[in-house]
DNA sequence: CAAATGTATCGACGGTTGTCAATACGGAGG
DNA sequence: CCTCCGTATTGACAACCGTCGATACATTTG
């Protein structure tokens, strides 16, 4: 049971994540949160996460065909999604099996939260 | 009550806006969805619609200090956030007055759900 | 080891974008 | 009508980004 007021840090660490409409963003905040939504202003990397969402997991070999890019844009764009940590790759032999990080998305949607 | 399975596109009716984890993007979806995503893909940009959500009503006159841009430049960047739907302008006598479109945020917001 | 194959990196090119000075537009007030 | 002042537009420049061919790296397979 909380017994006394909330700090603004205390606040701001337990919505996880900073808010846009909330409440001004600091310089910081507004330049990490301005990264990650770059990593989704870009329609094939829009379309490569639904897609690996959508498999669960998704070989780098079979994202090619449906995006109609040449392979290394496709390594191009993992790339920027993985810096994002959007998704996570696992090499396996020869190939790299990618999935959605669910916390990182549920992170952005948050910051648009009311 | 609902007698019937939903077919997809009544599905997609309900939800109002593409989802990007729920299936694969159509590229009409993705090349929407990442315009909106770049209007928020800029720092300058993301504090100054926290501005204006934070105040309800604001002047441009106002974000040029906070922001510490040049005229042009928040000029540029409400055109921007006006253009992507996520802020409407009123000009009244001189000043523009601008506030946030909030179901355009949530409409991005769905975008990233589950 | 050698060949084959999936992935990452490099280099280059064209297009886009953020920024500001200069300037144009437009309403308010003398 | 003229001036003031907030806003929008233009032009220019540097930085960044998406794309692909060429190439390097790594791992499996013969």
């Amino acid at each position: 049971m909380r017994t006394r007021p909330m700090t603004v840090a205390e606040a701001t660490d337990e919505a996880c994540c900073p808010s846009v409409l909330a409440a001004p963003l600091a310089e910081g905040e507004a330049e990490a949160l301005a990264q990650s939504f770059a990593a989704l202003a870009d329609p094939v990397r829009l379309r490569l996460l639904s897609l690996v969402a959508a498999a669960d997991e998704v070989c780098s070999c079979e994202l090619q065909e449906p995006l109609g890019k040449s392979q290394p844009t496709i390594s191009h764009h993992t790339k920027a999604l993985a810096d994002a940590g959007l998704i996570v790759g696992e090499k396996r032999g020869r190939w790299v099996y990618w999935r959605v990080v669910p916390d990182r998305v549920e992170a952005l949607r948050a910051a648009l939260a009311p």
